[in-house]
DNA sequence: CTAAACCTTGCCGTTGACGTGAAGGTCAAG
DNA sequence: CTTGACCTTCACGTCAACGGCAAGGTTTAG
């Protein structure tokens, strides 16, 4: 499939997928006309991709863990097992922004407690 | 206290106050000499406010949402009640982030799972 | 054959929360 | 009174993940 069309089926713009190839997590293939060809498969790479992303992790990060993940062939993969210090740390840091979002919910749980609670009592 | 100290104590630089009240978060009274002048619970809002931030809320957000926040007489409350849309918005936000992470920390536990797993097994 | 609808590279623009000097005033110690 | 550590206000720089546009090649439908 061509970048248009993989884009469509991600969820995502071709433009970002460029960005991706730059950033090293897409290695599509190329044709004679020098267009971008991905094989089937890429629709789920870029998903995972766009989950880490939303995850914090930036493309560099992405760029080390992405050959560990089952069912990719695009990009080829690196000596995995020495990755698991580094999924161990963005496995840390998500956990910690986890912990730092419920606490910055309750925040808000309180304020809007507090806000409905004193709507009719002056 | 000074500009340095409350940084100090909240954790923080100077140039961060200086934007935190450029986007209306903090009001310091002045000094004679122009120095700005921090009341010691200022301490907590700067904390409030970096617990909001790292949940992903915008200094615009934030604005809205602190004068709401007890112990914090620093900014002039506006009309309360009003916000609670706001709110609930912030906090529907916070809890799409967590699952967020939560789904790309369940992709990196499964990797860890096979990575370590993998170990003695060629 | 031609127009529409793709694709390519290249490069500058955007957004948010600051960092980083620059140029100058202020304050406490000696 | 002078030195050094503060402080002030500009004002430009940064970083990440793209958006958008330009100038040009390609493919496909009619």
């Amino acid at each position: 499939m061509r970048i248009s069309e993989l884009a469509r089926q991600a969820g995502t713009t071709p433009r970002a997928l460029r960005y991706y190839e730059e950033q090293g997590l897409l290695r599509p293939a190329r044709l004679a006309s020098g267009y971008r060809h991905y094989e089937p498969q890429a629709v789920g790479t870029v998903r995972h991709i766009q989950l880490l992303l939303s995850a914090g992790l930036n493309t560099t990060a992405i760029a080390e863990i992405l050959p560990c993940i089952p069912d990719d062939v695009t990009v080829l993969a690196p000596t995995c097992p020495e990755l698991l210090d580094a999924l161990a740390v963005e496995r840390n840091r998500i956990t910690t922004s986890i912990d730092r979002l419920a606490a910055a919910r309750a925040v808000l749980d309180r304020l809007i407690q507090a806000g409905s609670g004193a709507r009719d009592q002056p």
